[in-house]
DNA sequence: GTAAAAGTGGGGAAAAGTGGGGTAAAATCT
DNA sequence: AGATTTTACCCCACTTTTCCCCACTTTTAC
């Protein structure tokens, strides 16, 4: 299970150090692909093949469906940790959770969330917003 | 079942000991999470993994569903006691629970917490102001 | 009062994080 | 096709953080 909030940042080379407890998980390598909400995902091997099993059987004579896988698949990145533990981030991926230096890296059960700083920041302001609502989430979910 | 009151503090490197009365039922390590209130909890791994499996069912194509799953599990940390018993606190959660020097830690049956003494003075100030009769008699000498 | 346990502080080795050079491979241009 | 530029990747070096261990102080128990 992943857990945890990390800070980090992204090099001249575009390499972002994977924290050191999500490593021994993810084995040398893993998935990168978009996430939802402007960050990006990282999945073990793993669980991205059960992922990717479930998508290649969605019937491609929708049109809908069509653009979902090509974006799924299109944004994915198999990514090896080089030996620092560091993963390269394509551009595409880059531009699309709008990361240029530093990152916040979270643990999120199955996955690994990475988000643009900034962005991060936004996210959690306009969250604390409708904080009253999480809260009574959690109180359902407590023991 | 833990219960108690206790003093103490974190230190410099960001240490807390888990009071020794804790320490049997923690077995080596614990859970730490962001609790309500602005206080820290510490769960047996046996707790969590109920609450956790709970979480984990939920619909990840739900929106509010997903920060939740993320503000939970990225404010969730496994933390073992070193020989000392002590167990270090990550910044996350310091800032969460306005953590800096003194702390108050209580036991509250399934599970324990950690407060900012300042956080809990403030806290139980003001639900002394909630409670009416003393509000009232407030108001008869207030200016 | 004495001994044991708990709490607190800090040194130092190891690990993690970060930056950058150099070489090989790939892509681009002429 | 060959030459040039760009990109990727392996490796090394330095800084920062973490964590294990030891030592001292304070509290508790008998």
């Amino acid at each position: 299970m992943f857990l945890g909030t990390y800070q980090n940042k992204i090099d001249d080379k575009n390499r972002m150090a994977v924290p050191a407890k999500f490593r021994d998980q993810l084995g040398g390598k893993c998935m990168l692909t978009k996430g939802f909400d402007e960050c990006l995902y990282i999945y073990t091997m793993e669980d991205f093949e059960v992922m990717a099993a479930k998508i290649a059987a969605l019937p491609q004579s929708d049109a809908d469906f069509r653009e979902f896988i090509r974006d799924f698949f299109g944004n994915s990145e198999l990514c090896e940790l080089d030996g620092q533990g560091r993963i390269k981030i394509p551009q595409n991926l880059r531009d699309y959770a709008h990361i240029t230096k530093d990152l916040v890296t979270t643990g999120a059960m199955n996955k690994v969330e990475i988000w643009s700083a900034e962005t991060k920041a936004d996210f959690d302001l306009a969250k604390k917003m409708k904080d009253s609502k999480f809260t009574d989430k959690l109180r359902e979910f407590s023991i």
